[in-house]
DNA sequence: TCTAAAACGCAACTACTAGTTGACATTAAT
DNA sequence: ATTAATGTCAACTAGTAGTTGCGTTTTAGA
């Protein structure tokens, strides 16, 4: 998935993608090294300042390759992003909704301190180019559909009441935490996040015990 | 406020800010079109591709004549910024907290479909420049700072318990929401919004008669 | 091993836009 | 009317995205 980006403008000549054929050797080792640099210029100095030649330069590849492979800066950076989330993480499952959420709130506010991932956050929130956003908005549904889980996971197991609406629960434990973190880059206290989830889960509790938000679907108006 | 700008950079001569006296006349019409101008342009293409001489085209001035007042793109669009969101909103009074905050949230969703404001978001979530950052993060302030009365009134008038936490809960009620709306460009509908009050303020209650979030305070770490 | 296709390197482009500068014209307040 | 602030114009500089032609290297596969 990290290989190919079909762009909309060609890459020219006999340089156009392989059909299906997946290059090894030197090519492969192009594609990661030129990810890798893009990952980390991106940290070093924001979406709007990245500059290709200077990924070339620490990638020990010519522009022109680059260009080649990935049409424009929005579409090397989107495959970038997209390579960086590859990795499957596990479900946190701590036995608690509750403590599920508070760790999965704490990997995140982890992650967002750890300098590796301050220019890929930046260009995720700070998208201009439809490419990019487009990545933003797979990794957003991503971790969107991840919470969700869990919490069907709670509420089939009777830990909440069947009439919960799971992505709304989701929305509920997770958006001020994570608006506060990677939205507005702020430091997030562990109370703060116990607090957001006690009281999302709470309410979601008294709501369903007066018959609230049961065939609530939240879709496009 | 959205007159005279402090940059970094200083303009050049004799043109730099007169120190405090108000300039009427052409200058005041200048300054009132360009901001109209930069406005409309961020509308229609988004900070990335605003480019100022669209923008001294349109204010029927010259492209000296912007930057001799605004010596970045960046300044100029975060006093533009600045100029929007001037208007001193009254705060909802429907007398119950729950329905301030469907009519505060209402608003904001109304604002964000507002062709006028589409621009004026993205620039807000897409700031790449230190300056348009800043006014990016003022706003954010005056906002949670609008909630956070929004909610210490309702806790005076004993809506709300006393060991509630105003900020948490502003919060609670308002981040599901604006992260769907602001960060994501989503629709949201009315349903969804009173659910996530509703949930938020119920949580509130319930755990501030178990004794919760007392002296909580969110500051930096 | 040999060959053709695919991919890379290099250098010299084009195009666009942010921001600058100096000479000159206009405005508005004293 | 004088003068200082401000606006206009045109011609700059500079940085960066993206392109192109051509020669060299790598890779797949017969």
């Amino acid at each position: 998935m990290s290989t190919a980006v079909a762009g909309k403008k060609q890459a020219r000549g006999s340089d156009r993608r392989t059909s299906g054929v997946q290059r090894q050797g030197r090519a492969a080792k192009v594609v990661e090294s030129v990810l890798k640099a893009t990952g980390e210029e991106l940290n070093r100095v924001g979406y709007a300042n990245l500059r290709v030649e200077s990924v070339a330069e620490q990638a020990g590849v010519n522009k022109t390759t680059i260009y080649r492979r990935w049409p424009t800066k929005a579409l090397l950076v989107s495959d970038t992003l997209d390579s960086h989330f590859q990795a499957d993480r596990e479900m946190p499952d701590t036995g608690s909704l509750r403590n599920d959420f508070i760790e999965y709130l704490g990997n995140m506010a982890t992650l967002s301190r750890a300098a590796m991932w301050r220019g890929i956050l930046s260009a995720l929130s700070g998208r201009t180019d439809p490419e990019v956003e487009a990545v933003a908005r797979k990794l957003y549904l991503r971790e969107r559909h991840f919470r969700t889980r869990l919490v069907q996971r709670a509420i089939d197991r009777g830990e909440l009441p069947r009439q919960a609406n799971a992505e709304l629960v989701g929305d509920m434990c997770s958006a001020p935490v994570l608006r506060r973190l990677l939205t507005f880059g702020e430091i997030v206290k562990q109370d703060y996040i116990e607090a957001v989830v006690d009281t999302a889960l709470a309410g979601t509790v008294v709501v369903a015990a007066r018959g609230g938000v049961d065939n609530l679907v939240y879709g496009r108006d």
